[in-house]
RNA sequence: GGAGGGAUGGCCGAGUGGAUUAAGGCGGUUGUCUUGAAAACAACUGUGGGGGAAACCUCACCGGGGGUUCGAAUCCCUCUCCCUCCGCCA
């Protein structure tokens, strides 16, 4: 959520904002509302200081004459109140919703554009192997080594659902445990989550209102299935003041995440690339607000930092406004090189919300002893998804016999497997 | 799932319709005293909204929401969360 003093302010640079986005979010309505709120504010509010000050008289002495005559005038301001606080509860809803639908203002940096197409890709890194034979896609070795049974996963669960067998899932497992061990080394505390949550969650992430159809809900509890972990994560530290000292707080966790995926049939329906479940380690800031673009830098290190122990080739890019996600001023994508498909596949997406999504969630810090608290920056950012973590792994580690070698970094993790065959 | 009991400020805890400020304590900040510290003493003490150049004024907040009343921490309704006991359960 954005300031309301900012948009008051400056309602020029969000005209700009939204034109970045191609949003259409209801600028004007929002100005018109915030201009009769604080109008029925002030009336509402002179009411009742008369009616506190002349009850707090009517208690103290009690005199007969005057008593009753009072209390008829101020039941009729009571009345006044009632309607003018009416109004304002009317206003103050329809003036949350608009805020509420209202995007993050993009940082300058961010190249304008309606779609993928308009990212810019920064620096690609890592050599891409040369194949002395035609790299099969992950769909065909995961089938091929029994690893992956895509079959039995659509008889389970539908279309977009797999099964993963033996060293496959070993496999899985280790990165999760190999990405846990290294975020933890570079300084996050590891946090195991609710998968399910409260709706608040979702909103104050900034999924929802928005996203509502994208996210699985259990209507008899009204409880929500997360998206990714930073849905829960965003909530931590919600209505919490936290000191100075604790800033920057890194945090990483493991969730599966579920999607509904309302996508086109027959985009990206081959292979494990986009399903409605998948698992995700993520990597989750908060920050003082002087620091956050530091701590965005050190998260797309991070991200990196496991494609190259996994010895993936990869590319960073900046996203372009219509690309970024709602709450997000600024994204990077790590994406890795997949031989097989033949693409990037995005493996992470680092964003730096600023304060859009410490204000929803009210989470404050305290600059120095006494100073009011000021929202805090978050960030968030995967580290990183597993299923396409798996492909990249799987195309750029098969073998001319159709084996898969595992890389150096999971031997660790998964002793028994060095090398993956049917 | 059933029965019962709770939720008050940073923390503990009093408070069954009205008195300048939610009593008192702890903690915290500042000051006095001290070579320094402790102790003692004194003052101060939360969050958010609106107005204002500022000083300041004002409204709201006693788990959330709604209601009764001239006036609600206090009475009523409702929701959430926590605790105790019973049942069920990987």
């Amino acid at each position: 959520m954005l300031d309301i003093n900012f948009i008051r302010k400056h309602p020029e640079k969000i005209r700009a904002a939204l034109e970045i986005r191609d949003s259409e979010a209801d600028l004007e309505g929002i100005l018109a509302l915030d201009r009769q709120r604080r109008d029925l504010l002030q009336q509402t509010e002179t009411l009742k200081s008369e009616r506190n000050r002349v009850s707090k008289e009517i208690g103290r002495h009690h005199d007969k004459l005057n008593r009753e005559s009072r209390i008829t005038e101020m039941r009729a301001v009571g009345e006044q109140i009632a309607d003018l606080d009416k109004q304002l509860r009317t206003v103050e809803t329809s003036l949350r919703t608009l805020l509420m639908e209202m995007p993050n203002i993009p940082e300058s940096e961010t190249p304008s554009g309606s779609n993928e197409k308009h990212n810019v890709t920064l620096r690609t890194v890592g050599t891409q192997r040369e194949f002395e034979f035609t790299p099969k896609p992950h769909w065909e070795i995961g089938s091929n080594l029994g690893i992956i049974d895509f079959e039995r996963g659509v008889k389970l669960s539908g279309s977009r659902f797999y099964v993963l067998n033996n060293a496959g899932a070993r496999l899985q497992r280790a990165l999760i445990s190999f990405m846990l061990a290294q975020h933890t080394q570079r300084g996050y505390a590891e946090r195991y989550l609710p998968f399910m949550v409260k709706e608040i969650n979702f909103e104050t992430a900034g999924q929802l209102p928005k996203f509502a159809d994208n996210i699985y809900h259990d209507a008899e509890d009204d409880i929500w299935f997360v998206t990714t972990a930073e849905v829960p994560l965003t909530n931590l530290h919600r209505d919490e003041i936290i000191t100075a000292e604790e800033l920057p707080c890194y945090y990483t966790a493991y969730t599966p995440c579920f999607r509904r995926e309302k996508i086109a049939a027959g985009k990206d329906v081959r292979g494990i690339k986009r399903g409605h479940q998948f698992d995700k380690v993520e990597m989750y800031a908060l920050s003082k607000p002087e620091e956050s673009s530091k701590v965005l830098n050190k998260m797309v290190a991070d991200a990196e930092h496991i494609c190259t122990e996994l010895g993936l080739p990869y590319r960073v890019r900046r996203l372009c406004g219509g690309d970024l996600g709602f709450s997000s001023r600024i994204t990077y994508d790590v994406e890795a090189w997949a031989p097989g498909c033949n693409e990037w596949l995005e493996v992470s997406s680092v964003s730096n919300c600023g304060d859009f999504q410490a204000r929803r969630a009210n989470a404050r810090f305290r600059p120095r002893k006494g100073a009011k608290p000021e929202f805090v920056h978050t960030l968030n950012g995967s580290g990183l998804g597993l299923p396409r973590t798996l492909i990249a792994l799987l195309e750029n580690y098969q073998q001319a016999d159709g084996s898969v070698v595992t890389p150096d970094a999971l031997r660790a993790w998964m002793p028994d497997d060095d090398l993956i065959e049917s």
